[in-house]
DNA sequence: TACGGTGATCGTCACAGTGACGAGAGGGGA
DNA sequence: TCCCCTCTCGTCACTGTGACGATCACCGTA
């Protein structure tokens, strides 16, 4: 009873048909600028336009596999480096002009790479500074779906430890600052930045090896990588007020 | 180009049709013991299971819309009583026997009320202790849909003010104490807790009276309503060690 | 080789927030 | 009246943080 046999048992209009895609809001700091992933529409509808990467849903795929499986195709990036999870659901009835679609887009962190190949379906794809992003060129519904992912990316680095995914296999407590400084649009005070990040235990683990200064000079820095935490307690706030929309 | 005239100049494998449903996670705080609705499945499938209100998505409906009336139908809570907030999206392709369904289930804290009587498709609905739901006697994917709900308003309390949503229009810090201590399931200082939640601002909101004693007597508290902050800065803090999980 | 520039790392200090807990305020019932 | 209860206010030690000085270890250049 799993297939359309079953289901023609009941009313029609009881089962009222969606489509269902899943969207990548894909971010991550290059140049030390915080940056999304957008693509140039090549296709009815919103030809032209900018939009998020995303695709419909197979019929034995499960939401997740769908996103990695777009995440891969569309942008080259593998699911075991980055970080993905579920943003939530978009539903609006009008959302899509051709049929009734629901999107469930995926929110991603990766560390800089560069802009891939156009996929189906894209005139073009880059990496845009995501202040920079016109809301109102985006396709669909997109730029609240990637206002809702850059807000959920800025709240997970007060409490989790997300913010290596920008980053490398190792890494500098100034690289990880620099992401913290990007995606947050603020500065951060590098001694007390590395206080608190050295010192919260499961965070960063010492690879027991320095990193080579870079064109200005300057004290070679510790490598590290991602600890086994996967909460950050005490969490660390973003300094000044907090604003609750982009 | 909104009609399904425009749909059928695509492939119609390249839009899997999928049936949408919304799922109400219905929290509260009945007798200090912090409960589940749940209602006993009458249909297949499932017939004779324990499982989430919930039902399909109507085509011209949004997705809030839609788990708002399945709300107010089969539980009787209006909207502007409670606190609802989107939970997630469910697909796995297995999750429900008979075809392919995407649920999206919604988180709902609303005050103690009686059990509301069964809708269609149940035999009967009851309040569940959460400690006492066996995971899995619930149907489809309901046990993990329930933990994702349950964590997600522990770790909510923390961070904002939603825990007055589980109290009435107007209730004392003793009463959002017990909601926290309900929902955290662990013991708080009376003291400490009435310092927090007074003394930061846009939290509490005194009404300037006092309620009237319990049974056993003790001073009569003063009566709050909420705030209109929306963020609880610094967070209140779980006491002990923090599970990931139920 | 000495020297200033740069960034990494370590220390210090004042202060806010918290856990633990004492003590008084203001109500019950016997 | 006495005892018990709960609400509310205070105190104290400790932790974590913001602000910032000082030192370390590398660079390029004189």
């Amino acid at each position: 009873m799993t297939g359309p046999e079953f289901l023609a048992a009941y009313d029609p209009t009881a089962f009222p048909p969606f489509a269902v895609t899943v969207d990548v809001v894909l971010l991550t700091v290059r140049f030390g600028t915080f940056s999304v992933l957008l693509v140039e529409r090549d296709t009815h509808p919103y030809r032209g336009a900018l939009a998020l990467p995303g695709g419909f849903v197979q019929p034995d795929e499960d939401l997740d596999t769908a996103a990695v499986r777009r995440l891969e195709q569309e942008t080259g990036v593998r699911r075991d480096t980055a970080h993905v999870e579920q943003l939530g659901a978009f539903g609006d009835p009008l959302r899509d002009p051709r049929m009734r679609v629901v999107s469930v887009p995926y929110l991603v962190f990766a560390p800089d790479l560069p802009p891939p190949t156009p996929g189906q379906g894209a005139r073009s794809v880059a990496w845009t500074p995501v202040v920079a992003v016109e809301a109102t060129r985006l396709a669909f519904d997109h730029a609240a779906v990637l206002a809702a992912g850059v807000e959920r990316a800025r709240a997970k680095l007060e409490y989790s430890p997300v913010a290596a995914a920008f980053c490398g296999e190792q890494f500098t407590v100034a690289e990880l600052r620099r992401v913290y400084e990007a995606v947050w649009g603020v500065p951060l005070d590098p001694r007390n930045f590395h206080r608190k990040t050295t010192g919260t235990a499961g965070f960063l683990v010492p690879v027991g090896q320095d990193s080579s200064p870079g064109p200005g000079g300057g004290r070679p820095a510790a490598l590290y990588r991602r600890g086994d935490a996967t909460l950050l307690h005490p969490a660390m706030l973003r300094p000044v007020v907090r604003t609750p929309h982009s």
